[in-house]
RNA sequence: GGGCGUAUAGCUCAGCCGGGAGAGCGUCUGGGUCACAACCAGAAGGUCGUGGGUUCGAGCCCCGCUGCGCCCACCA
């Protein structure tokens, strides 16, 4: 006795078994092995201060499928696992963990609070790739990464110092974002907008030396007025031509500051004047530039106001602007208060609303090195997917800016630059210094700042595989061969690891980008914490195991859309996966002992709906591989599902039934388990990638082996299966069993209730059909007798013409139906035929068609008209009787 | 303001190279059936957002309009 399944497919039995298996047999372990060919994907890295949701769940769902499709194919396969260290969320997180304890980051210092990031790393950093394992993630653990151990970054400093030699990163003061409550600078893409209500507050500057004359300007942060250094007007602008070179006085100061002229300034909006505050909005900044103005800093880090203030020196920002609003009302400078609503920048980790700052920053200059990574896409080398994903990529690569890449933050790489506290050089280095190269003093001091988290991240594709160091690794798996990952990243992640990998490697770091959408809630809203909306994959997984939480993300979708996550799709994927538990169990239970196996001998005399599934099996064959071959995941999966459960459950085992229950014919019924086995061994495989955990339990039982289903063959399209006679005979048969069963319906006759079948047609070929295929016909039509025959035995005659015998009457088609719904339906049908008719009548002669379509489609519209034309014929004929 | 996407059945979405409108869920009808009630058989339900154009032929290609969504910019 071979291995039994059990009646229902319990996910939780399975699943931990099956990937510690995996595991134990080391099936996701990849080796440089030169005599195959490699697949490779690096996995983007999680960040250590999350946990599994949704968003990597589908991410890591469709990687597998890819890997575990390759694998079967023979690639030696490699997914190297990994975490990213990010350095902003996880500092703020940090944080804000301490102060719940009463620490204080400042008070412990750096050192003492990296230690306590570390020990959170320890603690958490894994959590999320052990969840991983959960939805059967098959990557190399052995690999594992983490973008700050030790090889990551040694890769950074290299990078680092590459590109400072190259010059293609600088130090500059430049206006950046500043987060008052994390202390850091901000790149362009970690600013959000928000709208809020504010106001705009009209302020008269008096004129110098003209007494009552003022000039007035709108502003939406009056407090920002300490730190002007110029009102600007448009040169072009008639009303405020004589004032260009005037001096104003700055109110609430003593100074008095310059009327400018620059096309930058707007004429229609606000009054048409602008305060020009260099140090704190980038417009200014760039207007300061041009017109030589002074920056001046008006506040401290934490965005109360500094020392040059005055009297509100130390005050907060916004209690500064009331007690400025105030003053200037006093003083009758304030002319009026508008509230509008407007865009205001906040930090996107932590909400504070950002302040523009000029600050020393590094930065990597952009222009040269973005070009052959718009090149790449540009060309084909790198390809897209979706395609439309270009346009928004070539959008970012047309408008870059260069990279801010240093952060006033403690956790993350910290910048490879030292500077001589004697003589002041500025040294920068991959390995550690300790003394000035210039002047040998052993005074030196690091740069305090660390990098963008995305620094590192750039360099995942090679820093994983061993760069700067020349591996075995490295040479064989790069270029990877595919990313997937989410679109909200391609500026942030996608784009920097293009350009980092030409700039380092000479070459892309992966041959395609699959994008994938968010996955919404069930009202299509994101999953946040703070909406509370969010679903655990864990808790899915538990109740429905892996394989149909990933089939739900996969079926009916398309890459780069969002989806949204319903249940009832989970469910409908589970009920699946029992079907497909099912089918396999009828099989055991007719082989109880494995006595045919699906590897034997192939039989002489199949059946035609033995061929037919055959060849429907090898087809799908094609189609599904076609379809993961060019990333079409989604489609692959509802193919083949659908596959499975209406063609070779709802049709096949039914078919199959009479030869294995009867055991007369023990050579027809060994043909039949084969054909069955096969088949569904066939279709496991198939289905393996997107299902891996029932497919392996099933293969192993069925079969009653050890062997893994991963590491088994990819099914192959083979010529010799393929009959498509028997495919066109058995689709008739099937066409004719659900008019029969549409009928039975609609007479109400139970399918209980054996009827004797009369199948009557003049067409030879479809009595050939039955002749030869219509011994699984009676079962599938509910019939006791199926008798075929060419006369009519008082009814009409058309291809799938039928009298139901029924008891003792005989009951004919025709007589059955209510003959005013009849004669409606053949109405109907007949309009469809004649439009049918023409449509191919037009087809077929129109010359273009004839002579710019595939001969095959020509030949197959050939044969639908004939069919048309025939179906028309037997329809209008049996309108004809009816109506008398 | 600039860019991108999207509009298909009651709901959520597929629909490849332009040639017969699809799936899942839901609804309705029938069925204790010997793989599966997490089931089976059947049915109803669509002007493919709208107006034009190209074509023998358009859900698909082109143009206009409308609705929705996202990204970038950030007018002080």
């Amino acid at each position: 006795m071979g291995k039994q399944l059990d009646k229902t497919y319990d996910p939780a039995a399975i699943e931990g078994r099956l990937y510690q298996k995996w595991l134990d047999n080391k099936y996701f372990h990849a080796k440089v092995d030169k005599s195959k060919k490699p697949f490779s994907i690096v996995m983007p890295p999680p960040n250590i201060t999350g946990k599994l949701h949704m968003g990597h769940a589908l991410d890591n769902t469709m990687q597998d499928i890819l890997v575990r499709f390759k694998r079967m194919q023979g690639y030696e396969t490699l997914w190297v696992p990994g975490t990213d260290h990010a350095s902003i969320s996880t500092e703020v997180k940090v944080t804000n963990a301490l102060k719940e304890k009463g620490i204080d980051k400042h008070e412990i210092g750096r050192e003492e609070f990296l230690k306590h990031v570390w020990a959170w790393k320890k603690e958490y950093g894994g959590m999320i790739t052990s969840q991983l394992k959960k939805i059967g993630s098959s990557c190399d653990w052995d690999r594992e990464r983490f973008t700050m151990d030790e090889g990551c970054s040694k890769a950074v400093r290299q990078v680092f110092v590459n590109l400072y030699n190259k010059g293609l990163i600088y130090q500059g003061n430049r206006i950046i974002n500043w987060c008052p409550v994390c202390h850091t600078s901000l790149s362009d893409a970690e600013v959000e907008y928000e709208e809020q209500e504010g106001h705009f507050w009209y302020i008269n500057y008096p004129i110098v030396g003209e007494e009552g004359r003022y000039v007035m300007i709108a502003t939406t942060r009056p407090e920002t007025l300490l730190g002007d250094t110029a009102l600007a007007v448009n040169p072009d602008d008639e009303r405020y031509r004589d004032l260009v070179g005037k001096m104003v006085h700055l109110p609430l100061t003593d100074r008095d500051i310059p009327i400018i002229a620059d096309s930058y300034v707007d004429r229609e909006f606000g009054t048409g004047v602008v305060k020009i505050t260099p140090a704190h909005d980038p417009n200014d900044f760039e207007v300061g530039r041009r017109h030589n103005l002074e920056q001046i800093n008006i506040l401290n880090d934490d965005a109360t106001m500094n020392d040059l203030c005055g009297k509100y020196a130390g005050m907060d920002r916004y209690a500064a602007r009331e007690a400025m609003v105030e003053d200037l009302k006093k003083q009758g400078l304030l002319v009026k208060v508008e509230t509008i609503r407007h865009n205001v920048g906040v930090h996107d980790r932590c909400h504070t609303t950002v302040e523009p700052m000029v600050k020393k920053q590094w930065f990597v200059k952009m222009n040269d090195l973005i070009r052959p990574a718009a090149d790449a896409v540009r060309n084909g080398e790198i390809r897209l997917i979706p395609d439309s994903m270009k346009s928004t990529y070539f959008n970012w690569t047309d408008n870059i800016r260069d990279w801010c890449i240093s952060r006033q933050l403690w956790w993350g790489h910290r910048i490879p630059a030292y500077t001589c506290d004697e003589c002041g050089a500025l040294t920068v280095s991959a390995e550690p210094l300790t003394k000035c190269p210039k002047c040998g003093s052993t005074h030196i001091t690091q740069d305090p700042d660390t990098l963008d988290t995305w620094f590192s991240s750039a360099l995942w594709p090679f820093s994983t595989l061993g760069w700067p160091d020349k591996t075995p690794e490295l040479e064989y798996f790069y270029p990877t061969s595919v990313l997937v990952t989410g679109y909200d990243i391609i500026f942030f992640w996608v784009i920097r690891m293009i350009f980092s990998g030409y700039e380092n490697m000479g070459q892309a770091p992966f041959k395609s980008v699959l994008f994938h959408g968010l996955v919404r809630d069930s009202k299509g809203r994101k999953m946040s914490k703070s909406l509370g909306n969010g679903i655990d994959p864990l808790e899915v997984i538990d109740k429905y195991g892996a394989d149909a939480l990933r089939a739900s993300l996969i079926s009916n979708t398309t890459p780069g859309n969002d989806m949204r996550f319903y249940y009832s799709r989970v469910e409908a994927c589970r009920n699946f996966a029992n079907k497909v538990w099912n089918a396999s169990r009828f099989v055991m239970m007719n082989d109880p002992d494995n006595a045919v196996k699906a590897g034997d001998k192939r039989p002489v005399h199949f059946t035609d709906a033995d061929k037919w599934i055959l060849s429907r099996t090898n087809r799908i064959v094609r189609e599904v591989t076609d379809n993961l071959e060019n990333f079409d995941l989604g489609i692959a999966y509802d193919k083949l599902a659908g596959f499975i459960r209406d063609v070779f459950c709802d049709w096949y085992i039914e078919m199959v039934k009479p030869r294995l229950y009867q055991t007369n014919d023990a050579q027809d019924r060994r043909t039949a388990l084969w054909t069955t086995k096969n088949v569904l061994i066939t279709l496991l495989k198939l289905l393996h990638p997107f299902m891996p955990f029932i497919t392996e339990e099933i293969f192993c039982t069925v079969q009653d082996a050890e062997e893994s289903i991963m590491i088994s063959s990819w099914p192959l399209y083979d010529e010799t299966l393929s009959f498509p006679q028997e495919e066109e005979d058995v689709g008739r048969v099937m066409e004719a069993v659900r008019g029969i069963r549409n009928a039975r319906t609609q007479m109400n006759v139970a399918p209980s209730r054996k009827a004797k079948v009369y199948v009557v047609s003049e067409n030879p070929a479809v009595r050939q059909a039955f002749e030869k295929s219509g011994q699984f016909f009676a079962t599938l039509a509910f019939a006791s007798e199926v008798a075929v025959q060419a006369d009519k035995t008082g009814i009409d005659d058309s291809a799938v013409s039928v009298v139901i015998r029924d008891g003792e009457i005989d009951m004919p088609f025709a007589d059955l139906v209510d003959i005013r719904l009849e004669i409606e339906r053949l109405k109907k049908e007949e309009a469809r035929l004649t439009g049918e008719v023409m449509r191919s009548q037009k087809m077929l002669s129109n010359e273009k068609f004839l002579a710019k379509a595939p001969a095959a489609k020509v030949e197959e519209e050939k044969s639908k008209q004939k069919n048309y034309q025939d179906m028309l014929a037997a329809t209008k004929q049996r309108l004809a009787d009816l109506q008398k």
